[in-house]
DNA sequence: ATTATCTATAGATCTATAGATAATGC
DNA sequence: ATTATCTATAGATCTATAGATAATGC
């Protein structure tokens, strides 16, 4: 690798290590706040602080910087529904199919409020439809039925016998609603832990919901460790804050 | 009024009695498929079958055929939460918090999972937060307190003690929920009640579920005589048959 | 006269490419 | 030589307006 090339004219103020970066953090700004078709490349550019044609080293579209972003968004929840569903079978500690879901509810929903945009609102976005962003969908649909096997190991038996993962559908639907309550400006610290306790309401679960507490906080913080992101150890322990908060007073 | 006009170059197949609801349908399928910037006045127009500036003769702006569209989708909704809130407190056939909270859910719900289009998505565009769209989000925050205070209602004891009104708040969430359900292509004629049925669940109020279903269907019933639109008679029959043949198999 | 369409176009974009320039590292 | 930026621009849009035209109703 050689150098870095030619100094910008303008400086950014954007956070970011790497000019991609500082890229992704402008697009996710404003693909979320004004929409996709609606953001030009030269309004990126200039969140940047760089020439509109020089977007182009780093993306060869504008639907590549929209792909990053949606990959991006998924991948972490997607790891951490995997792992959870990976501890099926361990023996001893092997946490209850209640303690699972809400878990990797919480986990999820704790990364939908997070983060300085609402990257949620892509998933809505018309474009993101498109068979371009295969991989994405991909990962959204394999979540989606991780939560479907969570929600139907909970509930033994199920309101809508034809559909008896339709409780982990509802769940997946239940924390993805967060985006909008968070598009509505009505999140609050303890939102996701509402969502993730909600979801387990609706399984019949709700009776025994502060023993499931105790076993997802100690489970994700279990799990945690072995997954790539050091920001969820941060986040994880923000809920744990939160949610004290909320029960000493 | 006067005659009719110049006649049209090209003739058109789109469903509508006049052109601004020609116009209307279009959009409401462009806008919903590809997103508002996306879809250019050219390609409505195209839809339609008139010239793109013939559009101008209706509509004085792009913005003004979201901003119809957009009011016109929670219109109906909420004149039918307010008419159920309205009940309140008219004696002998007085219908309870719980049949009152699965009407209302049962009644939106089947709304947004019927007609061509599924315009709900109209409300997740960054485009629809503009404040210029302000009689339509006026409307849906209100939609959005009724829910919230039927829902305290129903439930004596809510989880979250600091939020009386939370578990409303959830089944508006979980009803909207249907929008990006249907967006996936996984509606089905039961998922309407499968929502309702849901936010019941979520209030604690499984357990008599059967009772509440058949509550619910009445106070539709008697409720939709009232109502401006008369396409909601067979959307309610729609749900009352579908619910019938689950429950029957 | 009124209405609903049409043709034509102004003026402002917007994405992506071509090729120059200023830094570093070998 | 390599990298990351820059300037300049081609070619394709897109929204909205101006003004002509073809129907009806009074």
């Amino acid at each position: 690798m050689a150098g870095p090339g030619r100094p910008r004219a303008q400086q950014s103020i954007r956070p970011g290590a790497t000019a991609r970066e500082e890229i992704l953090d402008a697009a996710a700004e404003l693909f979320t706040t004004q929409g996709y078709a609606a953001t030009s490349t030269r309004a990126i550019a200039d969140a940047v602080g760089i020439r509109q044609s020089s977007l182009y080293h780093h993306f060869a579209t504008k639907d590549d910087i929209l792909e990053a972003l949606l990959t991006g968004t998924v991948a972490e929840g997607l790891s951490f529904a995997r792992a959870v569903c990976a501890t099926t079978g361990t023996a001893a500690d092997d946490p209850s199919p209640a303690v699972r879901l809400h878990a990797v509810a919480l986990f999820d929903g704790t990364q939908l409020c997070s983060g300085p945009w609402n990257v949620g609102i892509l998933y809505h976005l018309p474009e993101a439809k498109n068979p371009r962003f295969n991989d994405f969908l991909a990962a959204r649909a394999e979540l989606r039925g991780l939560y479907r096997r969570l929600g139907s190991a909970v509930v033994p038996h199920p309101l809508w016998p034809e559909d008896p993962q339709h409780h982990g559908e509802i769940a997946f639907r239940l924390v993805e609603s967060l985006i909008s309550l968070r598009a509505d400006g009505l999140v609050t610290p303890g939102s996701p832990v509402q969502v993730a306790d909600a979801a387990l309401a609706l399984c019949g679960a709700a009776e025994y919901l502060a023993a499931v507490r105790s076993g997802s906080f100690a489970l994700i913080s279990r799990l945690e460790r072995d997954l790539p992101s050091r920001s969820f150890g941060e986040r994880a322990s923000d809920v744990h804050r939160s949610f004290d908060q909320r029960t000493n007073r």
